[in-house]
DNA sequence: CTGAAAGCGCTTACAG
DNA sequence: CTGAAAGCGCTTACAG
């Protein structure tokens, strides 16, 4: 492939018979340099077509102006949603994105950490993958370079972190089923290592105690890998007991609408016998029928936020490292599966 | 953000009383250097943590083994996917990927392909933004940089392609309708600019033709911007002629859900009075009920596809500029909304 | 087998 | 207001 010649800063300075160094300082404004002599500088650069070689540039002032993101796998939606709200902010900031999937691999992902460390980038935005109990490596990144973590996020890290109110979301969901009369509510959750999940799981705990509602844990159910597989497993046990709950409540909406697929095939009425609450308030919530009530996680909110603190934090010279965790409000989205209109 | 010091060559030259430039040789296992120089280097290479600076490297090397991306938009699941692949592979083979969203609006992907260039990406994969008609900015970046389009390509552009066989797909998805004996098939579609529209439509005409079935121009229906909510207001339109198709063709899933849910909410049987078919195998296509008959894009395969080609361009030295086109097989899915069980 | 030196394109303290 | 020079960390032709 023959690349074209491509102009320099030493190109515009022969021609202008003009110093490199003073070239260099016209196209970066220098207040040093004759207005005449920007101009002239300005146009030649135009015409030649000049851009700057981010390398040269980037190897000289240690900067890149790229960030790197991590997350566990980019097809979820939320998870595309998130990546979009960072590209913009990032785009808005002049830094560019470098995107990796961890595939909820922990070696892949101390992997990737340092690549990306390899690949100059500026800061590091990342979603942790599921199970990652040892965070030396992580550790070691933070200690590095500026890192902040969203949604998938450990207390173990000493960096910022943005967070949605999990609990918080959560009680409210329950509050609401019990606001709409139900008595007897199911939880489908992950296993106590996911943050997620136990958060969620807080916030159930919280709201049946608030309410005097006994807790059984028979109707505590916990799965690795939630999904809608499961969510039709769940289900079945769920429709299988003497005292069937009148509510359940999936931590995701992929096994809210696994749930709502099995009550259907066993023809109970939704929301009437049993209610359904997801979470995520993903796109599949509304092609669901009955739609489903799940919380809505502002993706592209928490992106941007990010974007916010680790360039706040690349960018600030000082070496005051305030860790924030900064939550984003949640909207419970009522629909079909918990109200009848 | 006070970052640790970083080893450098000079750093392990100076400790081990060797010269920079060997060095040097022994890290990139230089056949000059002694195997047991190399050894020392490499002990305490690995013992100072030394990682090269990507960026005097890539300077020095005019090569940065990062490939741009851009797309129109990352949230789409068949979007996402593509990327996916295009993660897997590049990082297969050691490159690292920077993705841009062009949010369908040409200027801005004009940007973005200056701004990669700038960035000193070694090749470009990009599927472009709706109504590039304009062509001209991305001829002068295919001509300064390695391209490689995918998904949404241009005969105007002379580089690789890497398509589904769209037309084909069309094709078979319609004559599966035949075969289920339909007779009166409508079709939902895009305006005529966009590409995989017209292609799509292309294979409709093919088939009807091919089986002697009479084009109807009432039932051809085009809209921009189809979506979920197009879909639901063809369905009306089709559902208020005095002969209504006895199929509806989509030529995306999120327009045949659209179809699917005004068909039930006029309680048409679906498939026996009206069958519906889309494109994509989202995973809404089995969320919704009944579920989707579809043609399934393997996303993942574009993406590897894609990136296979671009680094062969982008390391191939010899001037020879072959571009290809490949069409990525597809098959059509056949569930509840064309056939009962 | 090893080293000294040039150079990639840029920025910036120093000098004038 | 402008220029000469050093240097960022690396690779590589040249010399020995």
């Amino acid at each position: 492939m023959s690349k074209k010649k491509v102009t320099t800063l030493k190109e515009i300075a022969s021609q202008l018979n003009l110093s490199i160094s003073t070239v260099s300082r016209a196209i970066n404004d220098h207040p040093d340099i004759s207005e005449s002599t920007k101009i002239n500088v300005r146009k030649l650069a135009d015409h030649l077509n000049y851009t700057p070689n981010i390398f040269a540039k980037g190897f000289r002032q240690h900067k890149t102006n790229i960030i790197g993101v991590i997350v566990p796998t980019i097809t979820h939606y939320f998870t595309s949603t998130i990546i979009k709200g960072i590209l913009e902010e990032a785009e808005l900031k002049g830094y560019r994105v470098i995107v990796s999937e961890s595939n909820n691999d922990v070696n892949r992902q101390t992997e990737m950490m340092h690549t990306m460390i390899q690949f100059g980038v500026d800061g590091i935005l990342m979603s942790l993958s599921k199970m990652t109990k040892n965070v030396d490596a992580i550790l070691q990144t933070v200690d590095r370079i500026p890192c902040v973590l969203f949604d998938k996020v450990s207390s173990k890290i000493p960096c910022s972190q943005i967070v949605i109110n999990e609990e918080e979301a959560s009680f409210n969901a329950i509050e609401h089923l019990i606001n709409i009369g139900k008595k007897r509510i199911a939880i489908i959750k992950e296993s106590e290592f996911s943050y997620n999940s136990e958060k969620r799981y807080a916030g159930y705990l919280r709201a049946l105690k608030e309410h005097n509602i006994p807790v059984d844990d028979k109707i505590i159910l916990s799965c690795n890998d939630i999904s809608m597989k499961e969510g039709k497993q769940m289900a079945s046990i769920l429709l299988s007991m003497k005292e069937r709950p009148d509510a359940i409540f999936a931590i995701t909406d992929g096994a809210a609408i696994g749930v709502i697929k099995t009550l259907k095939k066993f023809n109970i009425k939704i929301p009437e016998d049993i209610a359904v609450i997801g979470f995520s308030n993903s796109i599949h919530s509304t092609i669901i029928d009955p739609q489903l009530t799940t919380v809505d996680q502002p993706g592209s909110r928490i992106g941007t936020t990010a974007v916010k603190y680790l360039i706040e934090e690349i960018e600030n010279t000082n070496d005051t490292l305030t860790s924030k965790t900064i939550e984003i409000k949640t909207n419970l989205i009522i629909r079909e599966s918990t109200f009848k209109v």
